[in-house]
DNA sequence: GGCGCTTTCCAAAGCGCTTTGGATTTCCCT
DNA sequence: AGGGAAATCCAAAGCGCTTTGGAAAGCGCC
């Protein structure tokens, strides 16, 4: 069924029916509730390519989604921001589609998202410290925000980002007070932008506070279960092994507890553990006492917040660029006591 | 930079351009070349709305994901199954495409993709028993393929699909082997398909070795980690607790790991556990050695095949459905030992 | 009754591509 | 040289929608 043949059947035409479909107000109501019944009578959906030619929009929102350095897809936390982001797009009709990129194509997919007009626009997930995907698109002209930010570009864009610097220097300030010294970041990959912001104010914490930091208690790479337990099972069989661990996730947290556990200590008591927590679905951080002593925030609100703002830049090109910090939350759970030492 | 400018730019016809750029074979191979050089200096690509008018296909694959009941996109697995998807899209050049339903909207869904034409084609996740969908999908006619299968369903279509009884069966038996009799059941929503098929691979077990299944000793939720800790953490309160328990996926696995350590007792030891393991990338299990005794498939792996046998159906729409079981392979890790009872 | 205004509808162009049906040229062979 | 086949190219229609620029009808008003 199209409008042509919508169009005859009703004796009107094509104008009008979809006039009348479309909410224009040069159609009497009369007319418009006949055209509606008929439509959702014989299941009439105007054909989403043919449209999108004539009003030269897409009504679809691109995702590129980076394949051979596995992160964004294929960790926990997409899922999540994808959910939080769909609710974003179902209200406001919009559907997400999401590219595959091998490394160094990555020029060419958004030259080719643009060009193709397959997208109206693309949310840049994962940005890496001097991300050269921002400029390009800001030269390619495609509206486009950035979940994170990227340290090093200057340029003018749209982002949501957690105060990652702030979090994790707080969570590093929390250990210190309980009298931890030796502390270790577990940390994800440093040309992650996320990663390099953490690593900063866990840095900046520890100088603070007067302790100079151990270059071999900080670790970085993607953030995995195995990732997690192989560092820490490393660090505890040390001369000097930390008395507390900063993960980056609560993925690899799991992996530092298993390797704790497999070395005959105690969570808290003997190695205290903070991690940043996603506030994942199917990975909370415990129901009532939170398991791990976490800096927390929720990737799905981001993903929604990212989604709509995105929307709006799209209907609103010439709208100056928005921006918007969230900050995490510390909460405090089972996995932190005070350093060893401090208790005799 | 469309079609019409860049053929003026050359000086030759709109046909001409097109044959060139789309391989046929009316057209010499220097202006072909020609052809390419210019359209790669220009960065022309065929709008792609406008091409899936003129071809009737969309060049794109739809994932319809349930919003209220959260299964599918949250669920860490769905990352690594998209993941496998997207590198057979890739080679073939087609997108994917989300749309989020909430419940009840389905029927909806799948009509308002398939007149809209959006989409050749769906792929149809976390079927349930007696899924009406897949009816549903078939008087619709457009083409899809099913991640699993639906109990009660007789009629004919495509799947891929794990063996789920098989192979809880065998994970049953293995434990019954070691002498277990209390084993215990942490399942997967049993509406869905695949927890249901593992149950009844776990009964049949159980009754084949003489066992009487014991209702209380089987739970079903959504596979959270928490999920996996509270259950367990109740069954080991019971009078007589289980001494094995299966889980149904390596997350709720690790929450049932967490009671076993918080009630102080040993895991294998004192508890044997098997999981099912969607091997997924950032939830490996283990490097060497396997934390779990699991059950184990890609499912990246699945999302691969399904996509590739998708995209036949959709080019190739007359050939009979077809069908591809994969068995999963029980790899003996080290959360399982004989029954503490055997022991003395 | 004729004028202007609003209401209601329509024919046709245009979005950017593919494809049909032909036209033109080149080439080879007798 | 002439005829047919092969090679190469093109104009125009069509995919299904939106939108422009009018036209026709209905209305009140002087």
């Amino acid at each position: 069924m199209n409008l042509k043949t919508l169009a005859r059947k009703l004796q009107l035409s094509q104008t009008t029916v979809s006039r009348a479909l479309n909410g224009y107000p040069e159609v009497s109501e009369a007319t418009r509730r006949r055209v509606e019944e008929a439509a959702r009578e014989h299941n009439y959906r105007p054909n989403s390519r043919a449209k999108g030619l004539a009003t030269g929009r897409a009504m679809v929102i691109g995702h590129v989604i980076p394949a051979s350095t596995q992160h964004e897809m294929l960790n926990p936390v997409f899922g999540d921001f994808v959910a939080g982001a769909s609710r974003a797009y179902a209200t406001y009709g919009y559907d997400m589609m999401f590219t595959r990129v091998d490394d160094g194509d990555e020029e060419q997919i958004y030259h080719a998202l643009a060009a193709k007009g397959s997208v109206d626009g693309v949310i840049l997930q994962g940005p890496r410290v001097n991300d050269v995907r921002i400029p390009l698109l800001n030269r390619i002209g495609l509206p486009f925000i950035v979940h994170g930010r990227s340290s090093g570009i200057e340029e003018n864009y749209c982002w949501v980002d957690v105060n990652n610097k702030r979090s994790f220097q707080r969570a590093t300030e929390f250990l210190i007070d309980l009298g931890h010294k030796r502390i270790a970041l577990i940390n994800g990959l440093e040309d992650m932008d996320f990663a390099h912001r953490r690593r900063e104010g866990y840095v900046e914490a520890l100088k603070t506070a007067g302790i100079e930091p151990d270059p071999t208690l900080m670790r970085s790479a993607e953030m995995t279960e195995v990732y997690g337990h192989h560092e820490t099972r490393a660090m505890l069989k040390m001369e000097e092994p930390p008395t507390a661990i900063l993960a980056a996730s609560m993925i690899s947290a799991i992996g530092v507890r298993r390797a704790i556990d497999e070395a005959g200590l105690t969570l808290a008591r003997d190695v205290s553990v903070i991690t940043h927590d996603d506030d994942l679905s199917y990975l909370r951080n415990g129901s009532d006492v939170p398991i791990f002593t976490a800096t927390r925030s929720s990737v799905q609100q981001a993903g929604e917040i990212l989604s709509r703002m995105l929307i709006e830049k799209i209907e609103q090109p010439d709208a100056p660029n928005r921006n918007h910090m969230l900050e995490a939350e510390l909460v405090v759970g089972r996995s932190t006591g005070p350093a060893p030492e401090t208790r005799r």
